[in-house]
DNA sequence: GCCAACGTTGGC
DNA sequence: GCCAACGTTGGC
């Protein structure tokens, strides 16, 4: 299948684009809406690139380049009890939410503002710069990843 | 810290 | 199946 893009959402407090640099990949875990599950439990496929966003911050931000290295499975972390997304409705045998692996890309030399976001032509329909939008895993086409590759120097580490 | 927007829950 | 109440997200 041809290559997807996606936008997928992270407090930097909880996960930060400088925790994927030193981890290397990790499994996107604790996603508990259903929208955001389907893209990862159905649509996105190995080697997907996926803009690494900090939310909730005092300036909202792309920060880093990802890509997809493990298709969707399920997101053990909510029969854990001990975990903040304990979910009693999941079983392992009927799993309902599901996480991929991401792989750290390359980092943003300097960050990509929402602010900013917003004022270039031809990304007016990203769903991250629609006011009120929450959906933390969103698609991004490739129009969209192409302009935004454009928007920053990209510093591999 | 506030609050608008949104998703989920549960009573009916 | 409707919808009010509630909890959460996330920009500001």
């Amino acid at each position: 299948m041809k290559r997807q893009y996606w936008l997928m959402k992270s407090e930097p407090t909880a996960y930060s684009i400088n925790d994927l640099v030193r981890d290397k990949v990790t499994c996107w875990d604790g996603v508990r809406n259903y929208q955001a599950r389907n893209f990862m439990r159905d649509d996105m496929q190995e080697g997907d690139g996926v803009l690494f966003y900090h939310s909730n911050m005092t300036i909202p931000c792309i920060a880093g380049e990802a890509k997809v290295t493990k298709v969707g499975y399920p997101d053990f972390t909510a029969w854990d009890t001990e975990d903040p997304h304990y979910d009693p409705k999941s079983c392992s045998d009927h799993p309902t939410w599901f996480m991929v692996d991401v792989q750290f890309v390359r980092a943003c030399r300097t960050v990509i503002t929402l602010p900013r976001l917003k004022e270039i032509s031809g990304l007016e329909g990203m769903e991250v710069v629609k006011r009120g939008s929450r959906l933390s895993v969103q698609p991004v086409s490739p129009a969209e990843w192409k302009i935004i590759m454009t928007l920053s120097e990209w510093r591999a580490l």
